[in-house]
DNA sequence: CTGAAAGCGCTTACAG
DNA sequence: CTGAAAGCGCTTACAG
């Protein structure tokens, strides 16, 4: 049998109170009892029982990670953040990745509250109101990373991506692009399309270019639809010497569509990405690309969460452009 | 307040131990109380409290995941083979990198040991006798993933490491290859350096090729260090026509570096690389490389932990050769 | 500084 | 088929 607390106060001659005050780093014990009381522990190999404690508190040192997926390389380093930052703390993480349009996200909820996690982390997902209203109920707090909502006061961390699109686009008028292919997300997801489209379209009219619905094509983020994308693309406008793909794995996508295609990048079609994951940095060219403090992100996540954040209520993350060797400048 | 199994039952007219038979699905209640209870559970919103039943039944539907790194292609898919089949069968997993040299891992057993988790999935990381004393002390069912240890019967899940570097080696041989250099991992790591090395030095052999130390190169499985792992290989060994790579992220660590040097990929140089990730099919050109079956590993992992596998005991799983467009034949 | 006791929300013999 | 009661291993007023 694991001894539990009473085998440690029995051995050591006091009261389990007392015992948990010292394990607990409270007050209300003498260096002489707490030594003794230490020695004990070790003697005889306890180790406290986090259930049983949650149970009385209510609450875990546990934290939930709603994200739509595992297998990208912005999930990897976001989660990396948080699991990092959440074990410097004490606190461990149950992923939760709710799957296609995130119909697991209800039954991972039931989980986190069943488990009496003590916060939730809801990446790069659209929080619908049945999701926040489940949130308030449960009621656990919740951050929003990558995402944010229209109606209710949740905090969230994410960049302006609205902004960051429009430097992108920038960035390619600036090289003197004209005609500018947009790789665009699900038409009608709202927290990641639909600003960057719209940074894309701005940058476009601000510089006296044309926007053409015909430049814009739409994918799921991914690697396979990037590479769908940018053959329709060509299809739909062959001069476009440019692209923007609003993830880093759709503009690896386009890469590899140019290179079946014999279409030297950058020479021939310069391509930006979104995100700075790992693999802009492995692609032939090296892609230049959005970068987004994704494993900041993630710290700052948790640190909110558990309420040590210097920031109190939303932040919005810095992005800046890096330079590799995908755009070339026509000028 | 939350409701509690008492208030559903103070409000059914029974006891709460009829509702827990209830809600455990045992035996021991008519239709009609069964349907009257789960009325009231509905009507108030009671959700049962995990933490609770996982202090008498000393255990928790918790899967614990101890791995080196969170952020590498490999990773995140047998994560994901994890999560969905723990999930499905309505276990969370809590994730657990334990960093350079698996420095947290003392550190995220004694977690997953006060959390009382229900199992333990040990990956990629050599099983210290002092992991494995711990294993036993703290009672909770381990599997090994890609890793196995050689002096206990603790179960494990892998690929015959040694056969498939074989095969990969002997791929190039079949295609007209004379000087083959290995891209190795850290030069001691008994899990996937040494076995690999083996094959690869037994597939020349037998072949008729002479082994030389000049050859072998040695990494640490990651991207940057097959760039620079090429770049010694070509100094040390500057005819070679073909490397194999013992993880896809090195071999397109040395598909870059060629390309930094304009080295064709395949005419010049043919690379094959190991894991068959994402990353072998988003790279440029296309990376042959030898498949394993990550998620199908996870899945068996978490199923023999809940002795829900067909297979009682350990698992060597199937390799084979993934032919894309990074070797020549010379032929 | 210290301890006795109640209580957290369940499950599980045991008795009927 | 059903319930009363003990107990899982802690924390926390409360009293001294």
């Amino acid at each position: 049998m694991k001894p539990t607390i009473k085998d440690v106060a029995k051995k050591a001659n006091v009261s389990v109170a007392t015992v948990s005050r010292i394990l607990n780093e409270q007050q209300g014990y003498t260096a002489a009892t707490k030594q003794k009381v230490l020695r004990v522990i070790n003697e005889i190999g306890y180790t406290p029982n986090a259930i049983a404690r949650g149970l009385v508190k209510k609450t875990t040192q546990t934290l939930g990670v709603l994200l739509p997926s595992l297998t990208s390389g912005f999930m990897s380093e976001l989660l990396n953040g948080i699991v990092n930052t959440a074990h410097k703390r004490g606190y461990s993480v149950i992923i939760c990745p709710t799957g296609d349009r995130g119909k697991d996200t209800p039954g991972y909820l039931k989980v986190l509250n069943e488990q009496q996690a003590g916060g939730i982390i809801f990446a790069c997902e659209w929080p619908k109101d049945e999701y926040i209203k489940e949130f308030s109920r449960i009621h656990i707090p919740v951050v929003l990373v990558s995402t944010y909502s229209e109606h209710h006061q949740i905090p969230y961390i994410r960049v302006n991506d609205k902004q960051a699109a429009y430097q992108a686009t920038k960035y390619l008028i600036d090289r003197g692009h004209q005609h500018i292919g947009l790789i665009c997300g699900r038409k009608k997801d709202p927290i990641a399309s639909i600003p960057r489209f719209e940074g894309y379209k701005q940058a476009l009219t601000d510089f006296g270019l044309a926007f053409r619905e015909e430049n814009v094509v739409y994918g799921d983020f991914r690697y396979e639809s990037g590479i769908k994308c940018m053959e329709w693309l060509f299809k739909k406008s062959p001069n476009i010497t440019a692209v923007f793909a609003i993830s880093d794995e759709m503009a690896v996508g386009a890469l590899s569509y140019a290179y079946q295609q014999g279409i030297k990048v950058p020479d021939k079609l310069s391509v930006i990405g979104y995100d700075d994951t790992q693999i802009a940095e492995m692609a032939i060219p090296p892609l230049t690309t959005i970068h987004q403090p994704i494993y900041e992100m993630g710290e700052r996540a948790v640190k909110m969460l558990l309420n040590d954040d210097e920031t109190k209520g939303s932040i919005i993350m810095p992005y800046r452009i890096v330079e590799r060797d995908s755009v070339k400048s026509m000028t």
